[in-house]
Parts: C-alpha cells; sequence; structure tokens
DNA sequence: CGCCGAGTTGAACTGAATCAAGAAACGTGG
DNA sequence: CCACGTTTCTTGATTCAGTTCAACTCGGCG
C-alpha cells in the first residue's frame, strides 16, 4: 500500500504545460488553525493544493466526527463527493493548522477540461490514482487489525502523529480514540 | 448509496460517437460457466461490457477467497489495479453463468483516448463514477452492521441472491457464510 | 447409491466498541 | 504568567457483533 488516500498532488505539478495552466486559474489562500475550508451541505466549488499546513476532510456518521482524508504539503484536498457530482457535499474540510495553499475552482478544472486534451489527460490520470489509493484502504480496513492499520500508518506518515490530534487519526483509521491509545501505550 | 460497486456501463453506450468508436474495437467473446476470464498475477489487458451473464472479481485474502465486485448485464468489469496500473493483478475473474460479452483492450482504450478528447473525457466521467461507488462502498461496509448490508444489497438487487452462490454474496458483503447465513433465516 | 461442496445451526471465543471515570494538555481571560 | 474550565487522552470493566470451529443436513451428480 502506498499513500493511504493521502494523494500526492506531484502528478499535476510534474508537467510543466499543466503546472502552466494551473498558474493562470490559481488562486492562492489562507486559512487559519480550526477554519473550515468547505462548510459540508454546500457544493465545494475547489480543489485545493496545499502548500504549508495540515488539513482533514469529515463528517458526521451517526452523530460522530468521522476524518476520511488527510493532506499534508504538496498533497491535494477537497469535498470529493461534491466535486465530481456537483451536488452538496456530505464532507467538510477543516484546517488543522495554519494553511497556505492554492485553490482551482470546478469550472476552471471543467474548461481547461473542455479547452486542453492534454488537460483531460491528466484529469483521467489522477482519477485512476485516487482510486487505486482509495481500494486500498478499503482493502486495508477489511484485511487488517486496528494494530497493522496503526503500524502502517506509522511507518509512511510518521509526522501525522505529531500534527494531528489522536482522535482524528483514530477515526481515519477506523477505530475509537480508545482502542487507538490502547496501541499506542505498546 | 447507488450501486454497490456495480457499474453499469450505460455511461459508456449511451452516447453515439463513443458507443460507434467502442464498436470498431469491441472484440465480442464468450466464457463458459466457471470459466476464468482473468487469472491473477497476470496483466489484465481487457475491459470487458457484458450482454448475458453474470461474473465476479476476487482475490485470496489471506488465503480465503474474496469476492470484490459481482457484474450483471450491461455492467462492465475489470481486473481495475491491473488495467490502471498496467501490471500484474492480484484479482481473478470468473464466470459465474455462461457469459457473453464484448472485450476491449487496454491499448485501444489508449489509442482512443489519445486520438479522441471526447474519449479521454468519457473515460473520465466513468472513473469519477466508479470512484464515487467505491467511496460509497467503503462508508458502506464502515458504517453499516452485516444485517444492514445484507438489506441493502437485498433491495438493490435481488436478482443477485438467485444467480450467485451465497459464500461469494458473502464475501462481497464483507462477512463469512454463517453470519450470511444466519441473517438469511430471519 | 454414496460422495462432496454448499448451506445451516450451535457453542465458544475475541477484537474492538461502549461506558465510565480520572489525568493530562490546552487556551483564554484576567 | 498563572488559574480555571474545557477538551483530549488514558485506563479499566463490561458488552457485543461477528468470527471461528465443529457437527450436521441437503441437493446435485458421478
Amino acid at each position: 500500500m502506498e499513500s493511504f488516500f493521502l494523494h500526492n498532488a506531484n502528478l499535476l505539478l510534474e508537467n510543466p504545460e499543466i503546472a502552466a495552466s494551473l498558474q493562470e486559474v490559481a488562486i492562492p489562500m489562507t486559512f487559519k488553525k480550526g477554519e473550515i475550508m468547505h462548510h459540508s451541505n454546500t457544493i465545494c466549488k475547489h480543489f485545493y493544493l496545499l502548500l504549508d499546513g495540515v488539513a482533514r476532510v469529515f463528517y458526521y456518521r451517526d452523530g460522530k466526527d468521522v476524518t476520511v482524508h488527510i493532506a499534508q504539503e504538496q498533497e491535494s484536498i477537497t469535498a470529493i463527493d461534491s466535486f465530481i457530482q456537483r451536488k452538496k457535499s456530505k464532507y467538510s474540510i477543516e484546517a488543522m493548522e495554519n494553511i497556505e495553499c492554492i485553490a482551482i475552482s470546478r469550472n476552471d478544472i471543467e474548461e481547461l477540461s473542455a479547452k486542453s486534451h492534454q488537460f483531460e489527460h491528466f484529469g483521467r490520470l489522477f482519477l485512476e490514482k485516487i482510486y487505486i489509493d482509495l481500494a486500498e484502504r478499503l482493502d486495508s480496513l477489511l484485511l487488517h487489525t486496528s494494530h497493522e492499520r496503526y503500524e502502517d500508518l506509522l511507518q509512511k506518515k510518521p509526522e501525522l502523529f505529531q500534527r494531528v490530534p489522536a482522535k482524528h487519526l483514530a477515526s481515519f483509521l477506523g477505530m475509537t480514540p480508545e482502542t487507538f491509545s490502547r496501541i499506542r501505550g505498546k
């Protein structure tokens, strides 16, 4: 397993033409720690590439706050359901540190895709990548124990354990804070 | 939740130009019940659109046969990991009834995508769709009990309960055959 | 007929959730 | 910079859904 749904945006930025197109429409934005970058039940109009800081996507599952995605620098984050389906999202996005990022609007992405075959192509590649990530995440949740998922994340993204509150890592890994704490305490 | 990962291929066929392009490269194929349409540990070169019959994608998770996708008529099936990443797949595909289908090779899809912006566009839409399906499947497994997942599938795809052996439905729903049987017996 | 895989049923087990309560960390205002 | 209240984390006891293991039944097919 590679990224555990932490999308690396390099795919988009490493191609000069794509990067240049994105430059033109990118809007630099900042968010303060704790700020909600996107509110659930609204349409998410932006796709964010983080330059600094950590953010998470979460929603309320049976009244409980569940984190489904965490992104750091060089990674992307959006309310994917809304972004794809152009309907109100069940997800919110929260800045967990002060964030510097660039935002690209859904409309601009559509326009660039319509205009440029190559851009459309990279859009497809990006979706292929996050699809595989998601399939791996699903496998991990079904196949591995809480212990194994904890160790896996610890190995792949140790920084997160310093930067993100334990309760959010716990729900991201599909376990309760109590279980997370017990595993941490060996 | 809509499709529980049962991709409907109408997206591809309802557009006349796309359908016509696909016609040109589509290879009609048949498989007998029980036949393996794709062997794991080989590269899956085809994407199948089923015209008649039921097939499943499965792999061995800790030595156990786990079904991860089931497709009927008008739906598509492939070893998605291999198809996207062009590497050996961990999945196999098995015909659970005699199958009539058309096969489209990965190469042809790539060529059509390179040649036709519109085709590329539909490729992207298709991926968006299966991404949302997969996200819903993940949610379902985390949020709902075995009971609820059973009822959900029963309501959405009652035909499958006649056509597919219980043990495969069980693993598809993320439970043991015993649990499946107990739920079925009310 | 007799076999064999599939399905059912029962009993014991278990990983993780839940409930509860105390300790530590945080941040906000004085 | 400290005090206080709130949130987060830890630790323990209990519960539960679902797995595992095992035995038995059924139905199709040689």
